[in-house]
DNA sequence: ACGCTATGATTTACGACGCC
DNA sequence: GGGCGTCGTAAATCATAGCG
C-alpha cells in the first residue's frame, strides 16, 4: 500500500528515457547549433513534435544538456565530433 | 577528481553562451516543513499581500525575497501543470 | 540481482523585461 | 521609479531507468 501510495504520489517522476532516435535528432540540433543552443519557442514545438515529446521535455532536454556539455567538454568531446560529421554528410547531399 | 574550469579556446563554438553567474546565492533545498507550510499558504491564496510574506517568512526562516520568489515559482510551476492537463486523463 | 552512472524532471535563484 | 508580475534559464538536486 505504501508503495502504491508513494507510486501516485510520484507519478510524475515516472519516466521512461527517449527513443535513440529522439535522443539523435536533439543532438543533431544541439550540436549543430553550438555557438548558440538555444532553440526558439517554435524550434522547440518543432523539435517535440519530430521527437514525440513535449516541449517542456524539448525544454528540460536543452538544459541538462547545454549545463552537462558546459561541466565537462572534453567528455563530450566524441559525440560533439560524431555529430559534426553527420551534420556535414547531411549538408553535402 | 579532476578538476576544472576548462578554459575554452577561442575555437570552441561553445565560448560565447557559457557566463557564469559568479555572485549567485547557492540554491539551497527548502525543509519539508516550509514547503508544506509554503503550499498551504499558496492553497489560502496565489498572491502574497506584504504583511502575510513578512509572516511567512518569520515563521519559515526565509527571507522575504524568498517567499516572494518562492511564490513566482509556484505560479509558474501551476500554470505548467495546467496546460499539460489540456490533453487527456490517463 | 546489484551497484553505479546516465538521464529526465523538479526545485531554488536570478536577469531581463513589462506593467502600474 | 520602485516593486511586484511573468518568462526563460542556470545550477543543484532528486528519482530512477538501465546497463555492465
Amino acid at each position: 500500500v505504501m508503495i502504491l501510495r508513494s507510486r501516485f504520489l510520484d507519478a510524475r517522476r515516472k519516466r521512461r528515457n527517449f527513443s535513440k532516435q529522439a535522443t539523435e535528432i536533439l543532438n543533431e540540433y544541439f550540436y549543430s547549433h553550438l555557438s548558440n543552443p538555444y532553440p526558439s519557442e517554435e524550434a522547440k514545438e518543432e523539435l517535440a513534435k519530430k521527437c514525440s515529446i513535449t516541449v517542456s521535455q524539448v525544454s528540460n532536454w536543452f538544459g541538462n544538456k547545454r549545463i552537462r556539455y558546459k561541466k565537462n567538454i572534453g567528455k563530450f568531446q566524441e559525440e560533439a565530433n560524431l555529430y559534426a560529421a553527420k551534420t556535414a554528410v547531411t549538408a553535402a547531399h | 577528481k579532476e578538476e576544472k574550469q576548462q578554459q575554452l579556446d577561442p575555437n570552441n563554438p561553445a565560448a560565447n553562451w557559457i557566463h557564469a553567474r559568479s555572485t549567485r546565492k547557492k540554491r539551497c533545498p527548502y525543509t519539508k516543513y516550509q514547503t508544506l507550510e509554503l503550499e498551504k499558504e499558496f492553497l489560502f491564496n496565489m498572491y502574497l499581500t506584504r504583511d502575510r510574506r513578512y509572516e511567512v517568512a518569520r515563521i519559515l526562516n526565509l527571507t522575504e525575497r524568498q517567499v516572494k520568489i518562492w511564490f513566482q515559482n509556484r505560479r509558474m510551476k501551476m500554470k505548467k501543470m495546467n496546460k499539460e492537463k489540456g490533453n487527456k486523463g490517463d
